[in-house]
DNA sequence: GCACTCTACTTGTCTATACAAGTAAGGTCA
DNA sequence: TGACCTTACTTGTATAGACAAGTAGAGTGC
C-alpha cells in the first residue's frame, strides 16, 4: 500500500489534519473548523493549497462550507461509499476465476409497454433481446437479461457475446452519459431458477438497471444472482 | 487574459467541454486528451484553472492523468455510483413516511465467536445486544440486529431507542471513521420472518455493516429488509 | 545494434496576489 | 424601535509564474 516515503504534500498535511480532528471527535458534526486564514497561517502555506484541500474535503462529504460564513463538520449520519455495478467479465477475472458465456438468445423483438416506456420507444417497437447466463468456474452466477435500442447498436444481434460482454460492447457503440439502477431481492423467475441451477424458492439479489448515451436510452436489462453465490461490497473510509 | 465573471464559472466551462466530448463520443476509452497547455490556450485561462477541470474529473473518475504523459478517457466500463447507507428515520422521513421503531431487545450479553472477531474482541467478551424493528407507516421494513463494543459506548443500554435510533446514537457518540458493508440476498431467519411479518420462504434484501471509530470497531450490524417492501436505488451520471 | 544523454513535453505541486460575493455584527440616524 | 450603512471576516474564483518529477523520442557515441 505505501510507497517510498516521498515528501507528503502540503494540501495532504492540511487535509489529513482535518480529517483525523473529525475522526477523533475533536470535532463532530456541526462543529465550526478554522478559516482558511487560520490554516494558512498554522501550516504557513498558501491560501490555495488550504483552498484546495478544504474543497477535497468537502467532495469527499466530510465538511460543508459557507461562503461568507465558516466551514463546518458534516452530518456524517449516512455511510456513503461508491458503489461499482461493474461488467461481470472484468469482476470474475479480477477474482482470478474463470469466465464463461452462454448465450441462450439472441433475437429480434417488440418491445413490451413496459420496455417500451423504458427505453421511451414507441409500444411494439422493434428491440433486441438477448439472455445469457454468466459462469464463474462453470457455476453460474449471473443471468442477463437485456433489452436493447436497435438504433444505438444496430448491429447487436451479429456480436459473439461468448466472447465479449454485451456491457462492454454496448459501452464502446454507445459512450455512457447517465445509468439508473435498482438493487432488491427477489424470487427467482422459472427461467432464472433453471439457468442459474436453482430452485424457485432461492432468494436472489436482481440488479436491473437502465443505461443513457447522449440522453437517449440505450439498454435496459435485469441481471439476476443466486443469492448464495454473490454479494456486493465495500467500504467507506473517512 | 482575462475576461469578465460569466454565470459559470471558467474552470466548469473546461470541464464539461469534456465532459459532453466524453458523453458524445468526441473521445472514447483510452483517448489522449488535449494537454492542460493546449486547454490553457483554447478557453484563455490560467493552468490552474484547467488544473482544477482536470483534476475534478479525474476524482469523478471519467479521466485518468499520467505524469509526463498526458490525460486520457477512462475505462468506462464500470457504473460506479455513491451507494448511502443511512439512518432509517432519516431515510423514511425524506419520503414522507412516519417512522416508528419497537425495541424487542436491548440487553448486555457475551460475544459469540464470530461477534468477537468482527469487532476485535475477546471470544466471550461482554457486548450490549439489541434487536429492533423499524416501521414505516406501521408497515415492518427493516430489523436491526446489532452488537456493540461496550468500550465505545457505555452507555447504550439506557437509551431510548425509539426515539432516536442506535445508528444515530453511536455515531454521536463514537466518530465515524470507516465502515465495510455486505450487501446480499437471503432467507429471513425464524426470528426475523415474524418481527417483519412475512413468510419464512420471502427474499430479504440484508445488509450486514461493521463500523470503525478511531480504528476500533465499534458495532456490527446485521440490516433485513422485506425484499417485497425494500429496493436500493441510485443513479450515475457521467 | 546498443547504451547513453539531452531535450521537449507532460502532469504535480505551490506561491502571492487579487477581486467578487456572501454573511454577521455593530453603529448611525430618523 | 427600526431601517439603513459600514466594516470585518468568510469562502469562491482566477491569475501568472515557478520548480519538481516523470516520460518519450531524438540524437550521439561506441
Amino acid at each position: 500500500m505505501s510507497r517510498v516515503t516521498s515528501p507528503e504534500p502540503q494540501y495532504l498535511k492540511v487535509k489529513n489534519h482535518l480529517r483525523e480532528g473529525i475522526a477523533s471527535g475533536h470535532w463532530v458534526a456541526g462543529d465550526l473548523l478554522p478559516s482558511e486564514g487560520a490554516l494558512v497561517a498554522q501550516f504557513e502555506v498558501s491560501r490555495m493549497t488550504v483552498n484546495r484541500a478544504l474543497r477535497e474535503l468537502v467532495q469527499e462529504g466530510l465538511i460543508d462550507r459557507v461562503q461568507g460564513v465558516g466551514s463546518f463538520v458534516a452530518q456524517l449520519h449516512r455511510i456513503s461509499s461508491t458503489l461499482n455495478v461493474r461488467d461481470v467479465h472484468e469482476e470474475i477475472v479480477e477474482r482470478g476465476g474463470q469466465h464463461e458465456a452462454v448465450v441462450q438468445a439472441l433475437v429480434r423483438g417488440k418491445a413490451t409497454p413496459q420496455q417500451a416506456a423504458e427505453l421511451g420507444l414507441k409500444r411494439g417497437a422493434p428491440v433486441f433481446l438477448s439472455l445469457i447466463v454468466h459462469l464463474e468456474n462453470g457455476v453460474p452466477i449471473q443471468c442477463e437479461e437485456r433489452v436493447v435500442n436497435p438504433a444505438c447498436a444496430p448491429d447487436y444481434l451479429s456480436q459473439d457475446f461468448t466472447r465479449i460482454t454485451p456491457t462492454h460492447y454496448l459501452l464502446e457503440v454507445a459512450p455512457l452519459s447517465e445509468a439508473r439502477y435498482m438493487i432488491e431481492a427477489a424470487l427467482p423467475g422459472e427461467v432464472e431458477a433453471r439457468l442459474l441451477g436453482i430452485n424457485r424458492r432461492d432468494p436472489c439479489l436482481v440488479v436491473k438497471r437502465i443505461t443513457y448515451s447522449r440522453g437517449v436510452a440505450v439498454t435496459s436489462v435485469k441481471l439476476t444472482h443466486p443469492g448464495a453465490r454473490y454479494q456486493l461490497q465495500g467500504s467507506f473510509s473517512a
